[in-house]
DNA sequence: TTCATAAGCGTTATAATGACATTAAGTAAA
DNA sequence: TTTACTTAATGTCATTATAACGCTTATGAA
């Protein structure tokens, strides 16, 4: 698609003063990345090629559509639950002159003042396939440690829904779109750790997941590793539900 | 300011699809209220007069700015610390048939979509006059407890931000802005009853607050009350701030 | 003087936490 | 077949946080 032919499409009933941003967390067991988009096959010389998918909403869709429309057209990503973490306004967010090239050749209005909301998500990479479309010729995994800057303001973004996810992760078990079906305590703590950045002792990790209750122990162990192998876990879907529902607050009278 | 000379001043640059709305708490020492404008001399025949505060947005100002802006135009508060705690998109959020006229009356663009974005703040109502202006008549304090509908998505809003701010109260310390200079465990203590919505027993309540160790006892006590005077307490800002960076989340490794 | 009222305090049993080191089970290599 | 290597799995103890619970104290009012 021409950006002439998108940008008629995409201007019948696009919203032009309000768009939503995807954070999607990849984890592949052992660090987290972050899912970009990249536009360097769609126009030169841009300072930044990655950014975060993200675009303008229509005004039939409702904020969380719109985010899983964005996701879908941008990098093939479907049936991902997102969760909003927050609104984006700055007035001069878009303003930077470098970012200005880019808004001219894919919006129609690329001067609109634009107030974004900001979605994330957590998955397991191995889980899905990239497919990007639209204007994004590629998507792909960064590392997290690697993004050092975005365009516009997406890395405030990002390092909000860091904050969130950490907050969220306090909070709330964590885990059940992340890991596969069957999954050791491990790899569960290696998430953990990826999350928080940091190492967890394994012992108390063990006891503290074990005991919120929420994890059944299979009879299947791992086959195969030059190791003690270690047995394998799924989450128990009511009681993970249930805990996520009311949280595991500590501060409470 | 007649409907139309406000018409068309706020028409030069608001935007028409952005709003914000304030969800402001309330605490007067025994139970929480939320401030509500009142729509009701401003055009009859409305279903419900109260709304939470809230319009358009400039488009030279930032989600924040608008809050207070909005915040001050209608309620006549100012310098209140404003939270964000979520956007609000459904395209029909807007629609209902009985929210129609009032639209029409103080908006040039009644049938836009608007998406809005909700902050919410908490303090104390003897420190604060209120001053209504703009197309709300009178605002008023409504006990949280009696409000049991709204115009719009209003009271969805509302049910959002009071989980928010449970949420929040749960992880940081509450009460700078609620409560008086010197205010005593007690008042502290209806407080943090009033956001809960229940009883707290008053020797754990007292040492878990003296154990987070934010509050500076004062020598001072209290005067003329027909029982054992209750020693005053203040927030130690430095303290109370490091506290609420941090957060006092338990579930840490 | 006594009465009414809210303030202020302490203990105990239970649960959660953090710190810490060794043994077990399997494959691979010698 | 023995040894080396790797990761899995487990237990204890000292400390801290929690929930449940009732009595005494200081003051003004009657």
């Amino acid at each position: 698609m021409s950006n002439n032919t998108m940008k008629n499409k995409i201007n019948k009933s696009l919203n032009p003063n309000i768009s939503v941003d995807c954070v999607i967390f990849g984890f592949d067991g052992k660090e987290l990345h972050v899912l970009l988009i990249d536009r360097e096959n769609e126009l030169k010389n841009v300072v930044s090629a990655h950014a975060l998918p993200g675009n303008l909403i229509y005004d039939h869709e409702n904020l969380n559509m719109a985010a899983e429309r964005v996701l879908k057209e941008l990098t093939g990503l479907s049936n991902i639950y997102l969760e909003q973490f927050g609104a984006f306004g700055e007035p001069n967010r878009i303003k930077k002159k470098e970012d200005q090239p880019w808004l001219k050749a894919v919006r129609s209005n690329p001067n609109a003042r634009v107030v974004t909301v900001g979605y994330y998500s957590l998955i397991r990479m191995s889980d899905y396939e990239l497919n990007p479309s639209s204007f994004a010729k590629y998507a792909s995994w960064i590392p997290l440690k690697d993004i050092i800057n975005l365009p516009f303001d997406h890395f405030e973004i990002l390092n909000n829904s860091i904050d969130y996810l950490r907050s969220n992760t306090k909070i709330r078990p964590v885990g059940y779109n992340l890991l596969p079906k069957k999954f050791t305590l491990n790899e569960m703590q290696k998430l953990y750790e990826a999350i928080f950045n940091k190492k967890i002792d394994n012992r108390n990790f063990r006891r503290k997941i074990i005991n919120l209750d929420i994890l059944d122990k299979l009879e299947e162990k791992q086959e195969g590793v030059a190791h003690k192998p270690a047995n394998y876990y799924q989450f128990n879907v009511e009681k993970y539900e249930s805990h996520i529902e009311k949280g595991f607050f500590k501060f409470e009278f």
